[in-house]
DNA sequence: CACTTACGTAAGTGTCTGCTTAACTAATTG
DNA sequence: CAATTAGTTAAGCAGACACTTACGTAAGTG
């Protein structure tokens, strides 16, 4: 999951990821997407998004053709849903307990002598 | 909006994101739930975190209040929802044009040479 | 078999990154 | 003002990263 979002924080693998998410595509036509970069570049990107499970590859004679994984995006979105939503959650607790607070004696110490640090 | 996905790709940085997200939090709280590095290594990530938008900075007296910023949150939520749809429908699409794929090549003929590199 | 096509791997390079220690700035307090 | 507290900025370093060119390799084709 890690991995993933790693590799999604990659403007063009988001890119390469977008092009085989519809189809499959062998890497050379992939490659051609993107006339600034060499052709192992793109290769690598592949390599990467394989390891991420975000992508498959499968063997076709001398091509290989990649395909974006809909399991790996959904448990990523899944991870990520689920920290927006424990994140609106602990919000919530934070918001009623905020009357609760007490926490004024780290702002300011009245007359403490010099406190042992514990 | 990449620079936010960029922050969120480092692990210590998502925790400390989760740290403010229910709670305002000065900058030596935050540092002390991480005893395995060093506080500037905190406050570099939450510079990090400032200038992708991810959280907001408020001062009070000598300490730094930091917390989440849900609005940059929910962009990068509908970045990425919008990520997967458009995926989605894409792949619905291409289903439907599957049976009528029988040249890769005719899709995507233009030889351009070069396009203005710029 | 030689040749081509398709693609990965190796090795090297400049830049980015996460971290460290040291020094610095600003508000508070005696 | 001197000292303390809270926190950032500076400088440097080891490793990661995106890229390059060169080479390796496997499958099809004459």
């Amino acid at each position: 999951m890690d991995a993933a979002l790693k590799a999604l924080a990659e403007p063009r693998r988001r890119a390469i990821l977008k092009l085989v998410w519809s189809q499959e595509l062998p890497a050379t036509e992939i490659a051609g997407q993107f006339p600034d970069v060499s052709r192992p570049a793109i290769s690598q990107h592949l390599t990467v998004l394989k390891e991420a499970e975000l992508v498959t590859e499968r063997r076709d004679g001398t091509r290989r053709l990649y395909r974006a994984n809909p399991q790996t995006m959904a448990e990523l979105r899944a991870f990520l849903d689920d920290y927006w939503t424990s994140g609106l959650e602990r919000l919530r607790d934070a918001a009623e307990a905020e009357q609760d607070r007490k926490r004024t004696e780290t702002h300011n110490a009245p007359k403490a002598p010099k406190k042992g640090r514990q």
